[in-house]
DNA sequence: GCCCAAACTGGAACGCGTTCTTTCCTGATG
DNA sequence: CATCAGGAAAGAACGCGTTCCAGTTTGGGC
């Protein structure tokens, strides 16, 4: 068997493991999710997980890799309001919070994951940095491409870190705009 | 006896404590700081660190913190070159590489610690951001309060982020400086 | 100098992520 | 249809952070 492609019930399988994964972390965060419970949630023997996952770290920024898609895709849909650059990455970073608020259990294990110093982490993190890139690039369309680059790495720090410090209790969520708005009005003034 | 200060031998035994976990750290990173082992060279009981230090990365992040106080005095001494905000800034974020240079597994340990979702750990986070942003205004010296410590928020989240970019495995040590520098020459251009 | 509560010690025990082992099943190939 | 290599199941086992326990030491108050 080709050693890439998955077989119709593997994929069913993995798709059973990271769904298993988010209901788990729904209802009670990234301590919730044990990986004996994955496994019986999702009807699967434990070491199979193991077979597509590196580790619980790596299938919940998996999982974080999934949300983020379908993130891009809402917001592709519908085009960020505002007049100036700033207020329109703005209006992108409020629209993400607010589907954060919707799950902060589920979002709040994800990023504790992703910030997992785990080889197999990194490649989502990546995957995921790709993604924000392009979120934040597009309410920018128009300006000077470097500066552009430059603006949306510093913007993707911030927001990084923003939800870390959300997630590791030394901020509320509602920071998580703030500071990319007081960011973002700072670079685009 | 008083619930706050410690016994002179107290205060030699966490001592010890946080000096095992730096020696250990320094020499093999986050995964060889085992408390078992901490307890060991601390000559102390697994318990007795417990007493001290509400989780391992607790420990961790307190050593951080003794480091970071460290930095503050040592760039306190000399003050930083450059002759715009910006020059300044990169010169003390230059200097404070070079330091984690000097011991990249102590450093890359501490960062992976503090950044873990403990209650016990926030409270090292917020003493950090305390001296982190005082590190970073004073090359700032002279600008309008507001926009300082707007600009010094920004840059703290850029430079935590790098750090763990680095840490995880996405970035590298170089990286941390370059961002800083970009994110100082657009926030004071 | 004596007393007691609090702190310390050594070590067992527990929880959960991860790995390993054994046996069974699947599905592609000749 | 028979074969057989790789995947999956079930569960034991291991490592390390953390907790608990029984006994011992410490140091401040009488």
């Amino acid at each position: 068997m080709n050693g890439e492609t998955l077989t119709r019930s593997q994929a069913a399988r993995r798709g059973r493991v990271i769904e298993a994964a988010m209901s788990l972390a729904a209802e009670g965060g990234y301590d919730a999710v044990q990986m004996r419970d994955v496994a019986a949630t999702a009807q699967v023997a434990l070491g199979t997980i193991y077979r597509y996952f590196a580790s619980k770290d790596h299938l919940l920024a998996a999982t974080l890799v999934e949300w983020t898609k379908d993130l891009q895709r809402r917001l592709a849909q519908r085009p960020p309001r505002g007049d100036t650059p700033a207020d329109r990455v703005v209006d992108v970073v409020r629209r993400a919070t607010r589907a954060i608020e919707r799950q902060p259990q589920l979002a709040s294990a994800m990023v504790t994951a992703v910030s997992a110093p785990d080889p197999a982490v990194s490649e989502c993190q990546q995957e995921i940095t790709v993604v924000m890139t392009d979120v934040l690039s597009v309410p920018m369309d128009g300006l000077d491409d470097d500066l552009r680059l430059r603006v949306v790495r510093v913007l993707s720090h911030v927001w990084y870190s923003s939800l870390l410090g959300w997630v590791n209790g030394w901020a509320y969520v509602g920071d998580v705009g703030d500071e990319l708005e007081s960011a973002a009005r700072l670079l685009l003034r």
